[in-house]
DNA sequence: ATAATTAGTAACCAATCGGTCCATAAAACA
DNA sequence: TGTTTTATGGACCGATTGGTTACTAATTAT
C-alpha cells in the first residue's frame, strides 16, 4: 500500500556496504551515502533509519554474503583437509587484492568499533563464534580420518588457523616487502600436519 | 629564545597518543585532543602543526617505544628460541588486557588508514620491516643451533608470526568465548619445532 | 630598558556533520 | 474519484568539525 520504493533495497544495501568497508565507520559520511546509493538523504533515513543502523545491515550483510559463501565453498570439498584449506584460502583472494585495498570489512569494523560499540561487536562475536565451531567440526573430521593432528583439541587449532587469517587480512593494508599471504596461510596449513 | 613551553612535549603528545589509540583517528576530536592533553587548541596547533601531524608523532612515538621495549626484552633472552617466545608474548599482555581494550595502535592504524593514508602507511611499512628483519635474524640463529625448524626459510616463518601476533590483536576487540590468546600464541611457537 | 621572539588564550571562522520536516508525487483502497 | 498511505526531494536545523587569528603574557638578546 502507499507509494512503492524507486530503488532495490539490496541493491542499494549493497552500494552502502563497499563504502563502510573502504572507508570505515566514522569516516563515512551521510553525503558519501548518498553519492553511493544514489538516494536522498530523506529516502535512506525513511528506508534504513539512521546512519548507525545502516551501517549494522551492511555489515550484517556481509556476514550473512560470507557465510553463505564459506558453507557453499567448504561443502564442495573431497575432505575436511581440503575444507579447512579452502576456508583460509577463500577471503584472501577475496580481501587482499583488487582495485581497492579494502581488506575485510569484518575485520575492519572489530577494530574500528569493537571496543566501542557493543551492537557491532556482539553482532561480530556471534559470527565469529559460530564460523568457528564450523571450523572446529570440520577439523573434528579431518582429526578422526587421520588428515589433522590429535595432540592439539580442535578448537584450539579453529582459533589458531582464525587467527593467522585475521592478521593476513590486517597485514594486507600495508604491502610489507616480500610478504604473500598466500606461502603463509599454506605454511599454517602444513602445520596441522 | 622567546617563551618558554609550559607543557612537557614528550608528556601531552603521550596523552595524545592514548586518545588516538583508544579512539582511532576519525573519531578523535580536537576537542578530545584537548582534554586529554590539557592544552588549548592555538597551544597544541603550534606545537605539533595540524591534527594528521599529531597522529603521525603519536604513532611514531608509540613505535619507538614498542622497538625499544622489543629489543631490551628480546636482548634477555637466554636462546633465540625464547626471544622469538618473548616477541609473540609481549604485546599480548600490553594490548589485549587492562581497563580499556584498546588493542594495537599500529594494527589499529593499518586497519583504519592504511588505504588512505600513504604517509602513515609507509611509515608502518618501514616498522615492520624491521621488526621482521629482527626476527628473521635472530630466527636464523635459532635455525643453527638446531633449535627452530629449517624446512621453511626463516623470512616465512617470521612472517608467519607476525600474521599470528596481528591476528591475535586484532581479534583481541570482541572478546569471543573460549579464546585465549596465549594458548594460540604458545601452539604458534611450538610449530617451529 | 626595550625590542624581538615565542607561548597561551579565547573568540571566531566557514564547512560539514547527522538528522528532521514538509510539501509534493505516486501508488492502493474505498 | 476521492481518500489514505507511503516515498521522494530538498530546504532546513543546531551542533560540531578542523583550523585561524588577534591579543596578551613571558622570556631572551641587545
Amino acid at each position: 500500500m502507499g507509494r512503492p520504493r524507486e530503488f532495490d533495497e539490496k541493491e542499494v544495501l549493497s552500494q552502502a556496504m563497499r563504502v563502510f568497508w573502504f572507508k570505515g565507520y566514522a569516516a563515512t559520511s551521510m553525503t558519501d551515502l548518498m553519492g553511493a546509493m544514489q538516494l536522498h538523504k530523506g529516502s535512506i533515513y525513511k528506508a534504513f533509519g539512521d546512519k548507525h543502523n545502516l551501517f549494522y545491515l551492511s555489515l550484517k550483510a556481509y556476514m550473512d554474503q560470507g557465510r553463505e559463501a564459506a558453507m557453499q565453498i567448504m561443502e564442495g570439498a573431497t575432505s575436511p583437509r581440503e575444507a579447512v584449506g579452502m576456508f583460509m584460502n577463500m577471503s584472501l583472494r577475496q580481501c587482499a587484492s583488487g582495485d581497492q585495498v579494502k581488506g575485510c570489512f569484518m575485520i575492519n569494523s572489530i577494530v574500528e568499533l569493537g571496543p566501542h560499540d557493543e551492537q557491532i561487536r556482539e553482532l561480530i562475536a556471534r559470527f565469529m563464534e559460530s564460523m568457528r565451531d564450523k571450523l572446529v567440526s570440520t577439523i573434528e573430521s579431518g582429526q578422526k580420518m587421520g588428515e589433522i593432528r590429535t595432540d592439539t583439541p580442535a578448537r584450539d587449532l579453529a582459533n589458531y588457523l582464525i587467527s593467522v587469517k585475521a592478521g593476513l587480512l590486517s597485514a594486507s593494508k600495508v604491502k610489507m616487502a616480500n610478504h604473500d599471504p598466500y606461502v603463509i596461510a599454506e605454511f599454517a596449513l602444513s602445520t596441522l600436519e
